[in-house]
DNA sequence: GTCTATAATTTGATAGAC
DNA sequence: GTCTATCAAATTATAGAC
């Protein structure tokens, strides 16, 4: 991956966690950037295949940071904290919110790939949570990996409506008592 | 609000909260309904005042939904598990989510109207919730309604996303026992 | 790799007849 | 209230020169 594609994908992930799928045209990344729409196809032959692997970076950075926390001497009350972080960090109020949580929502009419690609994000979110609680164990990890998952998700949307961080903190608070 | 703008609202609302408010244009509801574009303009002015009315249509009905079941005579307990099946009948898989968890992902580009009612649907869910909790005697009423209010919205893109409705499932048994 | 040029389609919106 | 006709703009994508 070149430094072009990556201000290509850098300028498309910002308009698509803002704004949706729909928010993002070549035209405009080009221009923020600098090129021709002609020469973002160059590098991604459809909007699709960017979208597609905007997603595919994106999980494999939450991938690395999470491997990376598993494996550290923090305790397990502060790795789920750290896992809370990673949520807490990709919402900016008035700029985005994860872009998985805005695919997801709009995945229904999104191409297969791309769907498919965002169910692999929340996978991966899900399984090491469930691992996490496991070594803690609690009673039952299935049920509180997808409570963590979804809360921290649909917190996020509520945030970033209200425009309010507090009400990304009120959930924040209760995971991060669940250990 | 006469019957040919509620056959449009239906339709908006339906592509809306598949795809998004970019999935939503009105050559497509006017073909449905089997008029012209010109004459959905009739109605609706714009797409913003579209989409405004159906947020605010769509929040009337959460609030009838909420009061009759406040008013209700059934237990604290069975009244929680109404609103879960609120969001439970919403969501079905590979047709649709809630409006406002699609348009409150999607709010930071929309236009500031639709933002303020999509926020407002949340406040009357979160409003309502937090009295339950008091009734119910909750420690902390203010975090478990907004809890149970980030769960459902997530658990919805969630599910939707993996089109398994168990997902939704695990989060909507843990709200169950949260009174 | 980037450009110009352009095709083909879709979009939100308006004017004016009936 | 609905229509025809139309506009101006934006969209994804491609062909071919440099």
């Amino acid at each position: 991956m070149n430094e072009t594609a990556e201000k290509i994908m850098d300028a498309a992930e910002r308009r698509v966690r803002s704004g949706g799928y729909g928010a993002m045209s070549f035209r405009d990344l080009a221009a923020e950037i600098g090129i021709k729409s002609s020469s973002v196809h160059y590098h991604f032959p459809t909007k699709e295949a960017l979208a597609s692997t905007l997603v595919e970076r994106y999980t494999a950075r939450l991938k690395t940071y999470l491997d990376d926390e598993m494996a550290s001497e923090r305790s397990t009350r502060e790795k789920l904290a750290a896992f809370v972080d990673y949520y807490r960090k990709a919402l900016e109020l008035d700029h985005s919110i994860c872009l998985c949580v805005m695919l997801g929502a709009e995945s229904i009419e999104l191409p297969v790939q791309i769907k498919e690609r965002v169910q692999a994000f929340y996978e991966t979110g899900e399984r090491w949570l469930e691992e996490l609680f496991e070594v803690a164990g609690k009673e039952d990890p299935r049920t509180a990996a997808a409570v963590t998952l979804a809360s921290l998700s649909g917190a996020m949307v509520v945030a970033s409506t209200a425009n309010d961080r507090e009400q990304f903190e009120k959930t924040a608070r209760f995971l991060e008592k669940l250990i």
